[in-house]
DNA sequence: TATAAAAACTGATTTTTATCATATTTTAAT
DNA sequence: ATTAAAATATGATAAAAATCAGTTTTTATA
């Protein structure tokens, strides 16, 4: 459980960047950027940041996957969101000048790159662009809680199952021809934890929509195999 | 059921400026905002904004409140948030470039200011503050919304009730003597669209918490009489 | 002010989901 | 390879909350 080790990645070939609301900085930036990154490889199960603890900088996911949850008071998380490579993580605590709402730990084995504070927000004054597209994706995450919250609170726990397997589809489904493998190793719990459920519930569940033939277990990974069907499930175009 | 009619109040004058994230604006932006700006009187029902359409501009609740909410497949309202005098509505949607992701209506017959997304964008520029202030209250909100979102996963609808009824104290208890009685004329079927529950369940609820002595109903508002004994209900500091 | 409509309320019942108990399988560690 | 621990699975039961049905009260309107 050591796990932490430097790497010498840049940022001007860090793959994940095409990709990330980084794409628009300037060789100059990117450069400043790179200066003041420092890039870790994380173990699953090691933690990035604490809930109520104060941001310090920016992460930056290069590989790798990361679930951001709050802690119920009975102990159970809440998963607020997943982050895969390319995204960012802390960016709304640091520019809502806050403590951190959630935790962050690693579900796949990741590296990370860190920016203090100072130089992403030196950044973000240097490049207006870059800091509209910042504000862009947060006013986007907004309305993205606004929908998933308003879900929470009327529909089933079956039809948040189906309808958030279908957005795991989305976000993790594989590039191509093998796109309706959900490629990301989430544990029973974990995905109790997204829906917002019991363990055991969500154990049931699943097992009914294989047996209705609508998903499929590949070892640690899910496959859709009838997402028509699932969004008939979620509730959607009713 | 007409109720709109042009005001000539001026944004120097405007008394719910100051508490407002106006209250950094220069008096050159101000005049501009006021130039351009339109004051229209609603009553309680009136829309502001539909779900799903584009953007215009900003609302600015100068008097009234108003609720913002989506609509649910088996047309339940599932109320976002609650807006008062000061609070600007439509920014986020402004800002992400996105439709509506809720409506908003008047629960309180309201004055609204209506300021064109043309001269909104161009304050903003001009005023790095202002925007800084806005975008600070984007990522204060998203942090209170994950908040909710956890609490609606993790809590019983006895618990959230509490919890709601003592934000709506703090959000709404009247200035100094008066703080206890929450000043906003919520429905028993509002309630429950901000609790995520049936309307029984809220009644029901409701008269619990008043047999206990925690509450009481003064025509269509609440006092809280023992806001610790409703912090446990809401299992606070659990 | 009479009357209709809407909102608030109450009780009975059903449905959903959590919890508890326990078994089986998988994974990790010695 | 063996054993312990963790994750997954299944059944039985209990609890929470929704739904349905009906009544009373309040509010709005002709």
């Amino acid at each position: 459980m050591t796990g932490k080790k430097k790497m010498s990645i840049d940022c001007f070939h860090c793959m994940s960047r095409k990709q990330s609301l980084m794409g628009t900085l300037k060789d100059e930036e990117l450069a400043c950027m790179n200066e003041h990154k420092s890039s870790v490889n994380y173990k699953k199960g090691q933690t990035l940041f604490y809930e109520g603890t104060r941001p310090m900088g920016l992460f930056c996911i290069n590989g790798g996957k990361v679930k951001v949850f709050k802690m119920g008071s009975q102990g159970k998380e809440q998963i607020i969101r997943l982050a895969k490579p390319g995204e960012f993580l802390g960016y709304r605590a640091l520019l809502g000048e806050e403590f951190y709402a959630a935790s962050a730990t690693v579900i796949e084995d990741a590296n990370i790159c860190f920016i203090p504070k100072f130089d992403f927000l030196e950044i973000l004054n240097r490049n207006p662009n870059f800091y509209k597209n910042i504000v862009q994706s947060i006013c986007h995450e907004l309305g993205v809680l606004e929908d998933r919250f308003s879900d929470l609170a009327q529909k089933s726990v079956r039809e948040r199952l189906a309808a958030n397997l279908l957005m795991l589809k989305e976000s993790y489904g594989m590039e191509g021809d093998d796109s309706t493998l959900i490629d990301i190793a989430l544990s029973r719990e974990d995905l109790a934890n997204i829906v917002g459920t019991a363990t055991e519930t969500v154990i049931r569940l699943l097992s009914e929509f294989k047996k209705d033939g609508l998903i499929l277990f590949e070892g640690k990974r899910i496959r859709v195999l009838d997402a028509k069907a699932l969004a008939k499930e979620a509730d959607f175009y009713a």
